[in-house]
RNA sequence: GCGAGAGUGGCGGAAUUUGGCAGACGCACUGGACUUAGGAUCCAGCGGGAAUCCCGUGGGGGUUCGAGUCCCCCCUCUCGCACCA
């Protein structure tokens, strides 16, 4: 049902900006590579290409079922050759820029999926697709270079001003930039230095020993030859063996081992020992840390517990830290205390100041680190798009050459679950010849992450029959960027990052034009029932084909819209969807009352004046509805308060058919108010709208009718009521007219009966006018 | 721990943008009409307490003629991040 939400407010979205007159593209497609369909195929002894292309049989027809208004011509599949061929030159081109690389590192492996995942594809430790939890794995794997683009990924962020706040934030977090400074400690034994990375180099001086990651090619060579050699090389083998699922490395305690070597510290020139410690990532900055135990609460535990230095040199306002009596680090901002010339400066300029002297004395430089790594992309499985690289012993790692492509997925191929890509199996998929020196090659078997199906398709959407390179720029030029995009908010850092990365990276390859591809986002909220996201393992699922079967598809369309505005999540209600069905009975029965006396009239065309009071209050109905609803589905998509206005009009159209007299001005100001609400309505209901706008005799379809316009004469109000306060609590009502002045309104309010009774003859100390709103007496 | 967001009737939610009638609209519920029948339809009621007034938007304080809305403190919940040096 979450899919059938958000159909249905990108349908809705498309209808009303089609009324407006816009060329809109409101394009379908299928991400069809991945894991559920070859588990199927598992399961189930199904291809994967059989159960995809059924499942997309099904899933269109219930979509057309619904009455979207896709352009189906533009469709697309990701399974298609005619798409991935396009992606796998994608590919090669970054190859060729060194933006696809590969490497050998420890990767996140998922036991159940029998696969590698993104760092983004890791969530608390555990896989975001089954849930597993997640082991560190070393193996050589394909990545995308999006660390290349941190800086523009990170910046763009703030072009992004009709995104929603929270992915922007959780998106800046992500890539987690930090500024601070390299600094090359010199070994004492000579030798390469030791780097780090460190944003407090206001602590330098109080720097006392050296922590290194346990994959940190120093750990052992330091050792090598000193007493310490057999502890190094034990612990760094514990290390390795280690379960290293991301939530066992939460409860590890802190521990390390001393290598047996010194370096020095660059600006007090002390010995420090250096150690390999458990909790230094390999991963981040360069794998070694400057510990500063005084400031630092890891490295304070670490000294506490192998009985190292600690040396205060931040100092707290107000009072004077002593490194016998401390107790935990001090880790907040102060003055620097025993730093050289550096005394005495508070912590933010001091880091600015000794950056720059660490520059001039060649100790260092200013550095910028991001958490965001590159994006790995190889996958394990069968069902996904082919790398299209071959190996060659002579000639190393060749790109399939671009007449070849694609590069097929051969659909021969008996898939077991053994942790490897089945290609790799099949000689008929990897033995070629190298394109370069025409030797014995072997073609990549491992597939591609379907996160890169998904990171440009909505470029390609632009362009789906485009033969001649994978996008046609004209055509791109003129549709992209996308003008709104809907989905949900757990893709906030996977696919909405990675798209990002993609058009920057297509942008520099000279394809697209733009920067960004979504100008604004909205992410809706989830489906529930009985409180919890409405899935098949749960057993609370609703099936859009036995709702649309019993109260067929404008209900269905309407309660997701009415329940709940779309970015909040929406809690299944059985009879709130009967009540969307009452609403279409009386819009129903409403039109086909009245249709056979609107059938030979005319929508009223003349002046407010023309109406008698009663006609009038009607007509201003129609024109505040208009209002409402365009303001409503415009400014939030609030489609929930849109239609509340509809069924206003409603009630009030069934009031007015009760009482106004049956003339001919009355009916024309039905024909006006029955026509305005069916194209109100029409992008939520078509089908119902549709009909009945047909009912009223129109021959040509609701869908090409212009969207209504409030006439500023029927907002306009001649007379309204006032509200009157006394002291701030509402004591009466009167009615004035426009052309009351202040001093008339405010005569009218004292004289007022009920509120004379309240002055109790008391003259007022203060009248406040809140123009068209209320007054307030205050005596 | 850090960051973000949210707390309004029995329920979903309006009003928060711009301080100005709290509870639009709908669901549920109650009573009535019509009916062989009602899980259809229509009409009326529906925050709490008292008889025309008082109290009410998580709690406490403040600003203001006036606060759901703005400011300060606190509580609760949801989400994201979490050895990032």
């Amino acid at each position: 049902m979450g899919h059938v939400r958000n159909y249905t407010i990108g349908d809705v979205v498309a209808r009303y900006q089609r009324m407006q007159g816009f060329n809109v593209l409101h394009p379908m497609g299928w991400d069809a590579f991945g894991l559920p369909a070859e588990n199927a195929a598992l399961a189930r002894g199904l291809h994967p290409n059989n159960w995809t292309r059924e499942n997309i049989a099904y899933m269109k027809a219930q979509l057309q079922t619904l009455g979207y208004s896709y352009d189906w011509p533009r469709e697309l599949a990701t399974c298609d050759p005619d798409y991935y061929r396009w992606e796998q030159l994608v590919f090669i081109e970054m190859f060729r820029r060194g933006l696809a690389y590969k490497k050998e590192s420890p990767v996140n492996w998922c036991p159940r999926c029998q696969t590698v995942l993104a760092n983004e594809q890791v969530e608390g430790g555990r896989c975001w697709r089954c849930d597993q939890e997640v082991h560190l794995k070393d193996l050589s794997q394909w990545f995308f270079k999006i660390t290349a683009y941190a800086e523009e990924l990170l910046a763009d962020l703030d072009q992004l001003t009709h995104w929603p706040e929270r992915v922007v934030t959780m998106q800046r977090n992500w890539i987690g930039k930090s500024l601070g400074a390299e600094i090359y400690f010199p070994l004492e034994g000579g030798g390469e230095p030791i780097t780090v990375f460190t944003t407090r180099q206001d602590t330098l001086w109080g720097a006392t020993f050296m922590s290194l990651a346990p994959e940190h090619p120093l750990a052992l060579e330091l050792s090598r030859g000193t007493p310490q050699e057999d502890a190094v090389r034990r612990f760094v083998e514990h290390w390795k063996a280690t379960d290293r699922t991301k939530g066992a490395l939460e409860e590890v305690t802190k521990e390390g081992v001393f290598t047996g070597s010194h370096c020095l510290n660059p600006v007090t020139g002390w010995q420090m020992p250096i150690y390999v410690a458990n909790f230094v990532l390999m991963e981040y900055g360069a794998g070694a840390v400057m510990a500063v135990p005084a400031h630092d609460q890891r490295d304070f535990e670490f000294a506490q517990k192998y009985g190292l230095p600690v040396k205060v040199v931040i100092q707290p306002p107000g009072q004077e830290l002593k490194a016998e009596t401390m107790t935990g680090a001090y880790e907040d901002e102060g003055v620097l205390a025993e730093s050289g010339t550096f005394t005495g400066l508070a912590s933010a300029p001091a880091r600015e100041a000794i950056a720059h002297f660490l520059e001039e004395q060649d100790l260092g430089k200013k550095a910028v680190h991001y958490r965001l790594r590159d994006w790995g992309i190889s996958r394990q499985r069968y069902w996904g798009a082919p790398i299209p690289i071959i190996y060659c012993d002579r000639c190393g790692m060749v790109p399939a050459p671009e007449k070849d492509l694609p590069v097929l997925l051969p659909l021969d191929v008996e898939i077991t679950a053994v942790g490897r890509s089945p290609l790799a199996e099949l000689e008929s998929f990897w033995k070629v010849d190298c394109p370069a020196c025409g030797g014995p090659g072997r073609r990549e078997a491992d597939t591609m992450d379907t996160f890169v199906d998904s990171s440009w398709y909505f470029l390609r959407y632009a362009c789906s029959d485009y033969r001649q390179g994978i996008l046609d720029p004209a055509r791109v030029d003129y549709w992209l960027p996308v003008d709104q995009y809907i989905g949900g908010i757990e893709h906030a850092v996977l696919h909405l990052l990675y798209a990002r990365f993609f058009t920057k990276v297509l942008r520099d390859l000279g394809l697209v034009k733009i920067d960004e591809p979504f100008t604004r986002l909205l992410t809706q909220g989830m489906v529930t029932k009985e409180g919890a996201k409405m899935a098949k393992s749960k057993g609370n699922v609703v099936d859009p084909d036995d709702l649309i079967q019993q109260y067929g598809t404008d209900t269905t369309r309407l309660f997701l819209l009415f329940a709940a505005p779309p970015e909040k999540d929406l809690e299944w209600s059985d009879q709130g969807v009967a009540g969307a069905h009452r609403f279409l009975n009386r819009l129903w029965n409403l039109v086909h009352s009245l249709s056979p006396d609107l059938k030979a009239v005319q929508p009223f065309q003349g002046k407010g004046s023309d109406l008698s009071a009663a006609q009038w209050e009607f007509w201003h109905k129609i024109h505040r509805t208009i209002k409402r609803v365009t303001q409503d589905i415009e400014d939030d998509f609030h489609f929930n308060t849109a239609i509340a206005a509809a069924m206003e009009l409603v009630n009030a159209f069934y009031l007015a058919a009760e009482e106004l007299p049956r003339n001919d001005l009355t009916l024309s100001l039905f024909r006006e108010g029955a026509e305005a609400i069916l194209k109100l309505v029409n992008p939520m209901v078509p089908h119902i709208a549709e009909e009945l706008w047909e009912t009223l005799g129109n021959r040509q379809s609701l869908q090409l009718q212009a969207w209504p316009r409030a006439n500023p004469q029927g907002l306009e109000e001649s007379a309204y009521t006032l509200v009157v306060q006394v002291n701030g609590k509402v004591r009466s009502r009167i009615v004035v007219t426009a052309s009351m002045s202040d001093e008339q309104i405010e005569n009218a309010a004292l004289t007022d009966q009920t509120i004379e009774k309240w002055l109790q003859g008391k003259a007022p100390q203060r009248v406040v006018m809140a123009r068209r709103k209320l007054v307030n007496i205050v005596i």
